[in-house]
DNA sequence: TCAAAAACTTGACCATTGGTACAGTGAATT
DNA sequence: AATTCACTGTACCAATGGTCAAGTTTTTGA
């Protein structure tokens, strides 16, 4: 890796701590440059503004979280290749993961730039929009195969669960942060979990 | 009413659709004393610095959403005293009044400040706990009532699932502004309420 | 009706923040 | 050896959140 690589990799190390913790206008760009011993120059040259910045920021988070589920649902299916079964033994490592967590989740970018002060540009909002939509595509895909299988006993709009777990994370993400119990979050994924194993339970007939 | 009051009121209607819709930092107070036509020192006259419009703007906030909720639950009640049926009905009255939102939900005061850039004092954030802790008891009690009535068929921590509420309300809202999609939250609420519907299914032997 | 309190205005000032502009420099690459 | 990369340094700008002191008008209660 070429330098500047390692200096923009240390600008967003920073940028995301404080992004996720205390949110994009409390992350001050005075801030980051003092953290990472360089000049705003330096920052300007990597980032040509917080868009640019909020951008990458976004990016990388979105790219290392699908990389993590994709994880996590890969050994589920390893562990069992029934789609009903997989689908609640990922749930359920998931929202482990997140229990195992030592300070909680960090915070959800995407929720971040959703409540965050400054409005950014269209390519921002865009993207965002779009991490948003690829969860929605990778959850409607295994929901699909359950369905299949398992005629779901409630007429339920697919694109609307699968969007559930979004929801269910970011509005969990919200809890733990505002009461302080970083448990709140795993809580969730396993009420959304039992949701699941109710809607597509097996009819024993 | 007291004409300082009035005015307080009119920076504070000014405020919060600033907040909601763009957040915290975005909305500067010189936009607000320009809107409001009041100056600068005028403002600092009803509140002595940010801390203290937050702390109002969530207070306010909070109580008029309990009092929605409340009405609706009530009414609920009114249509059928049955607990279980008269929480699927507040589900579905609270479902279809924030669709009928011609905006969409103007987002939620909790979350804004939980994501908000600057640092708020303790004082705001205890509130902003506090909030959620009484969402918490006042769906606890209707979850209980019907527990006692129709026993769930799965182990859930009580609390967590009256906390699922407020998670799928945020989680809802940050689906409806990112995707642009008013209705998403609305189809949240209507998934809880079949997962509701599912937990405490009568048992028909 | 009159004095006191409430509800402001005027205006000066300050630090922080995001950002721009541009000239220059040492190190790495080609 | 020339060029590009990855910066530094300095100076500057507007907006924002705030503070302070002093003065003025408006309301209100006795």
């Amino acid at each position: 890796m070429k330098k500047g690589e390692l200096t923009r990799e240390r600008l967003l190390n920073i940028a995301e701590t404080g992004v996720l913790s205390k949110g994009f206008g409390a992350t001050s760009i005075d801030e980051i440059i003092a953290e990472a011993e360089i000049t705003k120059s330096g920052f300007f040259y990597h980032f040509k503004d917080k868009n640019e910045l909020a951008l990458a920021l976004l990016q990388r988070y979105a790219d290392t979280e699908a990389a993590i589920i994709d994880s996590i649902f890969d050994r589920a299916t390893e562990l069992d290749d029934d789609p009903l079964h997989s689908l609640l033994i990922g749930l359920k490592l998931f929202a482990e993961m997140l229990d195992d967590l030592p300070k909680g989740h960090p915070g959800c970018m995407v929720a971040s730039i959703c409540f965050s002060e400054r409005l950014f540009d269209d390519k921002v909002l865009k993207l965002n929009r779009q991490v948003i939509l690829d969860w929605r595509v990778r959850f409607r895909t295994k929901l699909e195969a359950v369905a299949a299988q398992y005629p779901p006993h409630d007429e339920v709009d697919m694109d609307a669960l699968a969007d559930m777990i979004s929801a269910v994370v970011d509005g969990g993400i919200v809890l733990s942060k505002v009461l302080g119990e970083p448990q709140a979050l795993g809580k969730q994924v396993m009420l959304f979990r039992s949701y699941i194993a109710f809607l597509f339970a097996p009819t024993n007939h």
